[in-house]
DNA sequence: CGTTCATAGTGAATGACTTCATTATTACCA
DNA sequence: TGGTAATAATGAAGTCATTCACTATGAACG
């Protein structure tokens, strides 16, 4: 597990390793030693990194929560986002909702082609666009959404358990300011 | 790329489309208003919600553009990380970089081929154990990461434009704690 | 010692997602 | 109206990462 070789500076075996400790600064705000240190000789500044760091891994973590959830239930988490919005909006073309869950329209046709296989969802021609194809929830996938939509807002409920709701605001709103930036960035 | 087909209630199709819009409510905070639509009538708490999803595509955005930068310099995020670990951290263990990077060893074992391939890492054994194989940059590698490093930092300054340092520490802050508790419910 | 169990790395199979090219339909416009 | 450009969906091919099974080595303990 543990790698003492020191092959280098002194500085390096003591970056090296350590499982996943987070520890706490002096205002009481999480952060990741390991990584401090790693930076921390280069002379930068952190903040931006630590933020986009921890970014990453929220979302990660995030996403392979959902991930598990998701196939408990026969599902993915892509697939489980498509019945969702069906369940939601109503059928709708293929385009829209590559857009609305901004995917790829690619994306959406394999997520739909499985769903499809699954009997969870079917396709129909769209009567004012013969271009459009709508995906259509069937009776079969109506229920299963129906039958764990509320599962998971409770799964979502604990994971950001101790976090207030001004907190909860504020990240939100953190998040959507990267997002803003990162489209910007990508040209979008 | 509309859809106004409405073929359920009158709600659905004031929530369907629009492009990815983002709206500030009364504290000035980001928010989503077509999520907000989707959700509203469900009578369900929407603070956490809202924030998941708002790291979930903030943890998207940042994950697409660090990959797209490490694009145009023959790499891939997960290529780019294993570099700059052996870069800063000397040669070490492919179980270690698992660790570390929070991946699976399987998944370091992919890296590092391809790595290897491109001529940037070499494998050399492990003289104390001869289970481990360690990943030692070649001067490629080094020249690779040396060259490009800063430039990388620079383009994570750029997408934490407009936020202050103290909520760079909060949005860190708020996303480990997201982490902790997705640790305890994955059980790790 | 030798039996047993844990660990390190990898092969095989799988799944989600991307990009690029292709087909069919619609919109534009001169 | 006829020709060109944009749009909707999909096929093909490739990347990244994950799980499971397997081999080889090391550690623990009788």
């Amino acid at each position: 597990m543990k790698s003492f070789t020191m092959n280098d500076t002194d500085l390096k075996h003591t970056i090296s390793r350590i499982g996943w400790k987070l520890e706490q600064d002096e205002k009481g705000r999480l952060f990741h030693p390991d990584l401090r240190a790693m930076f921390d000789p280069l002379k930068v500044e952190l903040g931006a990194i630590e933020a986009l760091s921890a970014v990453h891994f929220a979302g990660r973590s995030v996403h392979l929560l959902q991930e598990r959830w998701a196939e408990q239930h026969g599902l993915s988490e892509g697939r489980l986002g498509v019945l969702f919005r069906l369940y939601r909006c109503g059928d709708m073309p293929l385009g829209d909702l590559a857009n609305d869950l901004d995917s790829t329209p690619r994306n959406i046709t394999g997520l739909v082609d499985h769903l499809e296989k699954d009997g969870l969802v079917e396709r129909v021609p769209d009567a004012t666009d013969r271009r459009s194809i709508r995906a259509r929830l069937t009776a079969a996938g109506r229920q299963r959404i129906e039958s764990i939509w509320r599962e998971g807002l409770e799964r979502q409920s604990e994971i950001v358990e101790g976090i207030s709701k001004d907190d909860l605001a504020q990240l939100r709103h953190l998040c959507l300011l990267l997002v803003e930036n990162a489209r910007k960035e990508l040209g979008k």
